[in-house]
DNA sequence: CTTGCCTCTGACGTCAATGTCAGGTTTTAG
DNA sequence: CTAAAACCTGACATTGACGTCAGAGGCAAG
């Protein structure tokens, strides 16, 4: 399939898409005119990719631990997988983090929806 | 205080705390040479407004939810305990999306080091 | 008084992922 | 064949939360 394709099947910009093969998280084979193209894994590959830049990881790390998801067969170095133990745990971290904030969001709620609730309970009897 | 015993306190940078008030979710009492100075309270406002941040609500919104967050008694608007409700479910998703992605992680790295140790039992027996 | 540290305003720099535009080539549909 | 749509490269623009620097003033200690 061609970039436009690929970048509607994925959900993401064209743009983006360009812009991945430039940091180097994303291949493609290229026609006699230039022109890229893609397999259905690459789907797959690149929603991954989205879900790894959602999860706070730069190009730069992503590049780093993409060859262990490509191949997770093959040996990769002891540093790339201290390296994803790393962003586990801050992910891990940063999730306990938002529960936190979310929880603090609620208190909010509800005490602004009691206050609301009594006062329209005084005021239409 | 002055402005760089909060910003130690609370954490951040001087250049944060006059960004946060440039915004409009920090104010400050000035002395009459213009210098800021706070109070013990705004230790605790600020790192709200980190955990926010962090949350990756941007300033604008922090802006129209603080003043629930000041004053959780009196009337707020509908529309701000509607965005409330917003973000905390926006935060619900996206705490649901991270643990996914650290599992997959997780998953990859189970797999990389079983295939590790695999290689080598096989070459130190 | 002066030395050193803190603070002020204002403005420009940064970074990363993308948007956007220009000018040209390729592919597809009719 | 021709027009529309998709693609190419390359470059500049954007956004948000800051960093950083310049030049000037404030404030306690020796």
């Amino acid at each position: 399939m061609r970039i436009g394709e690929l970048a509607e099947r994925a959900g993401v910009s064209v743009r983006s898409l360009r812009y991945y093969e430039e940091q180097g998280l994303l291949t493609s084979t290229r026609s006699a005119s230039g022109q890229r193209h893609y397999t259905d894994y690459e789907v797959e590959r690149v929603t991954f990719i989205q879900r790894l830049y959602a999860a706070g990881l730069s190009s730069r790390t992503i590049t780093e631990l993409l060859p262990c998801v490509d191949s997770p067969s093959e040996e990769h170095s002891d540093a790339a997988l201290e390296r994803m133990g790393q962003e586990r745990d801050r992910l891990t971290a940063h999730i306990a983090d938002l529960a936190q904030t979310r929880d603090a969001l609620d208190g909010l709620m509800t005490s602004a929806r009691a206050y609301r609730d009594q006062l329209q309970a005084a005021t239409s009897p």
